[in-house]
DNA sequence: TTATACCATGAACTAATGTTCTATGTCAAG
DNA sequence: CTTGACATAGAACATTAGTTCATGGTATAA
């Protein structure tokens, strides 16, 4: 069943109380805040959101409030050092050659961790046909072998340059298809191409005029 | 100064405790755990710890207690709701229709807390040449008005649809700029745009194929 | 020895907090 | 109109849970 506005407000402000206390709010302290002068109300419209799972409750205790996926899977960060930026024509930097002097935290849903993570942030529009935008901060794993399907940094040998594509081999050859979908695929000899690594995520941010954020 | 056994078990015990139930244990039930008999003991060693910067405490709350590095890393988060997903020629979606079911979290050193803020998954490739792809989550900012160079999805009254573009005020017209810098800009006139929202993140998650990770 | 800081106990006290009960109003179904 | 489910208020009650205090062991240093 749908939620009352009172009873979206109550789950608001006990996320939102949880994040700024680090324990839940009493039965009191929530009908302060939702304007609900009686405890009981408060209660009452508690055990419905139990009910219907949106929280747990353990009775006789304190502040005995729980949201069940909540807060607890939030704790799990995973950083990832910022290698530094690349441009058109640069081969994809080895992790290891850098001394990462920033990093990039990203929660585990979004990421899972693994070895060989390293974050680029890319300058200027040379990969746009794979939908990278100048700014874009990249996600890769340091990988020497890819397989069909998979988008990742390829350095061409004889163009002298590092692309973005998603590759497939195909025998004597190997297609590389720009992530738009409306571009044409290249093919290359696989002694010309040189595979850096995978691309696992794409972030762009984008500030008050649609500029990166420092 | 270096913690007693003691001291330490009840560290443990704290983050153990908070872990399982998703809020912090009372004194009676840390000495209970910790083999101390008396309230004030587990006070006093609470006093310490907190002084020693392991714990903050609230005073004359039940459960008043944060582990500053565990949960407190919370605060580093922020929620934002995935209010569902967009395909071509839907409206944006207005986040508080909906109730959150879905939640994305991110640091904020990728995007700082702000009002309105809410998650789409776009489905379909229909935003191609706003950089965006199938499977891509965008992060909005509710508003009704942009700034110049601003990224903002408009929905576009006579053609029916959304569009994510740059926009531009000039004069009686408004220009709807491409992410992508290949593509040129329409021009539309100002009574036939309405605003939705300013684009304020792109994640782009690929998996083992290229594909989106559920 | 004597002082002093540290660690612990147990009990008493008080404030915080969950529970329950009675009463009221609304609204849709019968 | 009556009934019953739902939503709410207010107050009394019963526990839970934090605070304080008087007391007494250890040590280690003067």
């Amino acid at each position: 069943m749908a939620l009352s506005e009172r009873q979206k407000g109550i789950l608001k402000f006990i996320a939102d109380f949880m994040r700024r206390h680090g324990y839940p709010p009493t039965i009191r302290e929530i009908g302060a805040k939702v304007g609900i002068s009686s405890t009981s109300v408060v209660n009452y419209n508690l055990g419905i959101l139990e009910r219907e799972g949106h929280i747990e409750r353990d009775r006789e205790i304190s502040r005995g409030l729980r949201l069940p996926g909540g807060l607890a899977s939030l704790s799990d960060l995973i950083q990832i050092p910022l290698c530094g930026r690349i441009a058109a024509g640069d081969p994809i930097p080895v992790p290891d050659d850098i001394f990462p002097t920033e990093t990039i935290e990203l929660t585990r849903d979004i990421l899972k961790e693994e070895e060989g993570l390293y974050a680029l942030e890319v300058k200027g529009d040379s990969m746009i046909d794979a939908l990278v935008h100048d700014g874009d901060i990249v996600i890769m794993k340091h990988q020497n072998e890819a397989e069909n399907g998979e988008m990742v940094a390829v350095w061409l040998r004889d163009r002298g340059e590092t692309t973005l594509k998603k590759i497939y081999h195909e025998g004597q050859r190997i297609r590389l298809q720009p992530a738009n979908p409306l571009l044409e695929p290249i093919y290359v000899h696989p002694a010309n191409v040189e595979i850096q690594g995978k691309v696992m995520v794409v972030i762009r941010r984008l500030g008050a005029h649609g500029e990166r954020v420092a």
